[in-house]
DNA sequence: GCGGAGCTCAATCCTTTGATTGATGCCGGA
DNA sequence: TCCGGCATCAATCAAAGGATTGAGCTCCGC
């Protein structure tokens, strides 16, 4: 906005964590929310408005929407000048969520415990261009500069996220539109790298690792 | 509360949810939020303040706390008449999350994408001793107690946790003094139960269902 | 522009896994 | 006592997974 409040759009499935946003940031003074979106694609929508400033993007949207919050990041900010700013707040901090959501354009990666003053300090961060990472994030990544080793490329931890879905490399091949023979080497890759010997032990290395998600 | 109006704990270890539960139960005639806790520990103390009804918990709390949703559900259960309901708000619906929180006495049994109405409506059953479970979560249990199936053998379930740590066939069978020949006939047994084909799906089923425990 | 890293694919060969069939002994409930 | 479930093992065969080698492509930083 040209008057120096700072728009907002709230992207998220949860009413009650939409609720929640909405009760922090507007006792912060300076904020405007200017709208709430419940899809990923309504998001899209709602982030070609001018008022928008900042975008605050869940990554994960129910089994409902196709499209998910890196996605709808990425269709944000391929719009280039005028885009608003993808502030991403989610619930998870594996290399899995946030690489993608970096990688689309995120400009700052938050998570959902953090406190009110955290949040706000992060919005007017994002408003103003700075980028602003959550402090676990920031460590990994940190972490991942120095030890490139024990580093997933983001295709290779695609790949095993599907492994720990317990699909075969046929099916993995077939869900991304691969031969098994690129699955097979992606896996060769992240074996050599976590220093194991199968697909379920690099599963188990990765979860441990925090490399992909607990929960699948 | 003895005038009608319900008293709430809310028990989430996020802020954001904290605020956003307030801000959609309050706007509701007839509730009170009496107090939020960040932690279980602190949800069981609070819980016994008689002015709390009904505490709305979380499953998980962050890494800093060593007891989680469900233990804090059984500590404020435990103490019989007078203790208030519990009605778990989570993101997850997982049996491994729901069996052992509705074990533990939770009276219902919700999901954070919830709309506030159907929020607001299952605070009104638990208070009023009636149990409120989301509709996925109702189903499965109804699904569950329909296929008697999935209850694996004590020695299969062994095999099958030294599946998901990441051992092949071979070392199982050295592990627990067997043959490969007998490690593979456990684990027809483990797939044919469990409906999947594979180490790896079987490894993921087994920790969807709760059979197996989710750290390894 | 060169070199490295990542993504893609192919062919070969060997090991592991899973499917199938069949068999033995043990134990506990009908 | 007999039947059924569980645990144990064997043999065989087909399918999937993994090791190895090699190679073309793009993108990015130096």
């Amino acid at each position: 906005m040209t008057d120096g409040t700072i728009g907002l759009l709230i992207a998220d499935d949860h009413p009650v964590v939409r609720a929640g946003l909405r009760a922090v940031l507007e006792s912060e003074p300076g904020f405007v929310i200017v709208a709430e979106a419940a899809t990923a694609e309504r998001a899209v929508e709602l982030a070609a408005d001018p008022g928008v400033d900042v975008v605050l993007m869940d990554l994960q949207f129910g089994a409902g929407s196709a499209m998910n919050g890196a996605q709808a990041t990425a269709a944000i900010t391929a719009r280039g000048a005028g885009a608003p700013r993808v502030l991403v707040v989610t619930t998870y901090d594996t290399d899995a969520d946030t690489l993608p959501a970096l990688e689309a354009g995120a400009t700052g990666y938050l998570l959902k415990d953090a406190p009110p003053e955290e949040l706000a300090r992060a919005v007017r961060s994002a408003a103003a261009g700075r980028s602003a990472l959550a402090a676990t994030v920031a460590d990994r990544l940190l972490e991942r500069m120095r030890t490139p080793a024990a580093a997933l490329s983001v295709r290779e931890t695609e790949v095993l996220g599907l492994v720990a879905d317990g699909l075969t490399n046929q099916q993995i091949s077939r869900e991304l539109h691969l031969s098994q023979a690129t699955v097979k080497s992606h896996l060769v890759h992240v074996y050599t790298k976590l220093g194991v010997e199968s697909r379920t032990a690099a599963v188990r290395a990765a979860r441990a690792g925090g490399l992909i998600r607990r929960g699948s």
